[in-house]
DNA sequence: GCCCAGGGATGCG
DNA sequence: CGCATCCATGGG
């Protein structure tokens, strides 16, 4: 794999562990479109339009240094794809979705999304962001940006609501109220335990949000989200019918350590792509 | 009509 | 602490 950076673009000839639809596919991501072998990807006021085929990527942007650390691209998923795939029950994971890589997205934009994504499905997700974007964010001539903390502080409990919240509208206005850009900062400079109590101290956010919010927008990697489809996996894999979401997160914390957050998604896009039990 | 979706808040013991 | 119950909404 060749990374070459120029103006306006990033070019990848012979990728290698890397693989777009199944990084944008694997529930990191909510705002980008799949159009063929092209798409375009959206994090906060930023745009990325992405041709995509076997031996090549090419990544348009402005943006070229905040997308080639949006993908991770500093990082040597060979390395730890070798580690994880000892593991005989991430291997058929590995082999199925080894071409993800894990976003480096923004902290605040996590929050917010990951919120909505509480006993939510992706497809609602998606529209509710959308539906915040186009009616709080800037309007950037071709695409909406993500609302700003601010633009989103003139937002109501009706409008969440709107947006299609549902009972998370109540929540998502509070925590909106109650933090500022400085807490946000002040989040990116904090030791994890910290990090953590301040997650989950915010109106919405529980365990499992929390730990994709340290994942996906803290660059945090020994942390396991446990959603549904990771409480079926483990299920599977156990041979038991654990309900008991936070001793799921401790038991495969633990088995994979500083690689949780990988082993996580390989198993995630695996179990929900085939819908296995 | 029931079940499910990248779960969390609340109340009760 | 652990545990049960409730919570909007749209798609299958």
């Amino acid at each position: 794999m060749k990374i070459e950076t120029l103006n306006n673009k990033i070019i990848i000839t012979n990728p290698q562990n890397f693989d777009i639809i199944q990084t944008l596919n694997c529930g990191q991501i909510f705002r980008f479109v799949i159009d063929g072998n092209n798409a375009v990807v959206f994090s906060k006021d930023k745009r990325a339009d992405i041709s995509f085929s076997k031996n090549k990527i090419e990544i348009i942007t402005k943006d070229t240094s905040y997308f080639y650390n949006f993908f991770d691209l500093k990082t040597d998923y060979g390395k730890i794809k070798q580690k994880l795939i000892k593991d005989k029950f991430l291997a058929p994971a590995i082999e199925y979705g080894g071409g993800i890589r894990i976003i480096n997205n923004d902290v605040y934009e996590m929050i917010v999304s990951f919120i909505i994504s509480a006993n939510n499905n992706i497809g609602r997700i998606k529209k509710s962001i959308e539906f915040l974007c186009s009616h709080f964010g800037s309007d950037m001539g071709d695409y909406f940006a993500f609302p700003t903390l601010n633009q989103l502080k003139t937002a109501t409990i009706k409008d969440f609501s709107n947006a299609g919240l549902g009972y998370r509208a109540e929540q998502m206005f509070e925590t909106i109220q109650k933090i500022t850009v400085q807490d946000i900062e002040k989040l990116k400079t904090l030791p994890l335990d910290e990090q953590y109590k301040f997650l989950l101290s915010l109106k919405g956010v529980g365990e499992k949000v929390a730990n994709c919010i340290l994942l996906f927008g803290l660059g945090v990697k020994n942390v396991f989200p446990v959603d549904t489809w990771i409480n079926k996996v483990y299920n599977n894999l156990t041979q038991t019918e654990e309900t008991d979401r936070k001793k799921i997160t401790k038991e495969l914390t633990a088995r994979y350590g500083n690689l949780s957050g990988y082993a996580q998604q390989y198993f995630f896009y695996y179990y929900r792509d085939n819908k296995l039990k």
